[in-house]
DNA sequence: ATCATAGTCGTCTTCCTGACGATAAACACT
DNA sequence: AGTGTTTATCGTCAGGAAGACGACTATGAT
């Protein structure tokens, strides 16, 4: 078969961002509110086109930086700047996702430490952090009361990959610190624990577990009150990524 | 933004396969040679377009009974029938991994028994199994001596990406029994963890941590003694998809 | 001074795991 | 028939990890 462009249907391909970050104790993605048809007026994750030069993750860090401010990580690079984590989740490509024309979408899943209010992107009329849950209830009812209005697309599902993706990797990842400042407590890092997970864990016990994972924290000699109590150590992430034991979420 | 089909570069979009299987005691993956430039002649994955009004999943599936003839699992049904298990891998998109022109490759894994010589596909002049280490020497020497070419495109990252899938998969799935014929034995399911992860285990214990793993096998009531020695149990896989607890690949 | 809030250290019991001895049931020889 | 080889299966023991939970410590608030 020799090269020839009419042999293969041309796709838009695009990223799809999933940022979650922990606010006042629930998990919260980044929604935008769709400014033009389809779906105009409805929340969706923040993305946009793949330009013609552009690497996939170049794409989504870029999108990530236009929505957020954010600089993600270079993943060379040790765990110490400001920047979000960034992975590739999955690619969506179902042909009638989005009703204009074929769309691939390569989902990407960005961690972040608590954020300001988040600015609103190029093409998008509003931007906001909900808790995953609300986003993800379809057709049900707000906080508020008010009829919620299912994500727009296929993100929802996207959504609820992402949030599998995160819930299942900080079990055997040191992934969980990315959403922490770069230094925190191990209350701090046990209240993220439980607020993706949406467990209680024991405070003790989890105290005991992370500090004797050799690699995942390290003292970096002070101490904060910020939390009220008696005060607590301050860590940051140390060097390791995977984490050995790992912790366990409690079942059911 | 509203729709203006020039706002975007067209893509091509393609999926290749990743099929693993145990021959032998080692890992092998399923390589195809290329019959056309770019890469002529050299070994590569399978793999093809996407069709106009095809989901990803279904062009993956489609790819592999061309390439191998197994129907691949419906994942909603039980894993009873002969079908391999086939899950997206993950995207591939830089820019210039295909020197014709923008192809992203959404990558998918296929896990099967063994299978009897692969027949090649309408694209490729040839295909065969070849152990992973032996596809994944760049620029090395296979066992006969001779000089062996690396993989076409970047189809070797894919490769390692989609095996070390593989080998973290099996600790907390019951995706090893992918591997095997409907009815197996404990110690045939042992021999597919020894030649994935390239380690060797203790009989004994694996013996005791698989059966007393809830849900992963059921018993079937047949003996058998293909293997030589001492008559085995014929188990098939239970319905558990999550190990709990998981398999622990042994450390260094 | 007392209380509430967090953080940190220990103890105890249970479970999982790795190392390894011992027995069982087939086959291939002699 | 006996002997060795191979594979399967059961049991024992010690070390480590994890859940439950008691006890103590150091702050700020009333």
């Amino acid at each position: 078969m020799p090269y020839d462009p009419s042999a293969f249907p041309p796709f838009a391909v695009t990223v799809d961002l999933v940022v979650l970050t922990v606010r006042r104790h629930s998990l919260c993605a980044l929604a935008v509110r769709r400014g033009e048809p389809p779906f105009q007026g409805r929340w969706a994750l923040p993305g946009g086109f793949v330009r013609a030069d552009e690497d996939l993750s170049q794409a989504a860090a870029r999108e990530l930086a236009e929505e957020t401010g954010l600089r993600a990580h270079d993943p060379a690079a040790p765990a110490q700047d400001n920047g979000a984590h960034l992975e590739q989740l999955a690619t969506y490509g179902d042909p009638k996702r989005d009703p204009r024309m074929r769309v691939v979408s390569v989902a990407h899943l960005a961690l972040a430490p608590d954020l300001p209010a988040p600015r609103a992107g190029g093409d998008a009329s509003n931007a906001r952090w909900a808790p995953v849950e609300e986003l993800l209830q379809q057709g049900g009812y707000g906080r508020d009361g008010e009829p919620v209005a299912p994500l727009a697309f296929d993100h929802a599902q996207i959504l609820a990959d992402g949030v599998e993706r995160a819930r299942s990797k900080i079990e055997y990842s040191s992934l969980a610190t990315a959403f922490c400042t770069p230094e925190f407590t191990v209350g701090e890092l046990r209240r993220v624990y439980e607020a993706v997970w949406g467990v209680a864990l024991d405070p003790r016990n989890f105290h005991r577990k992370v500090t004797g994972t050799p690699g995942f924290l390290v003292p970096t000699g002070g101490t904060t009150t910020r939390q009220g109590g008696r005060p607590a150590q301050l860590f940051r992430a140390g060097g390791a990524t995977l984490l050995n034991p790992p912790m366990l979420r409690p079942e059911v």
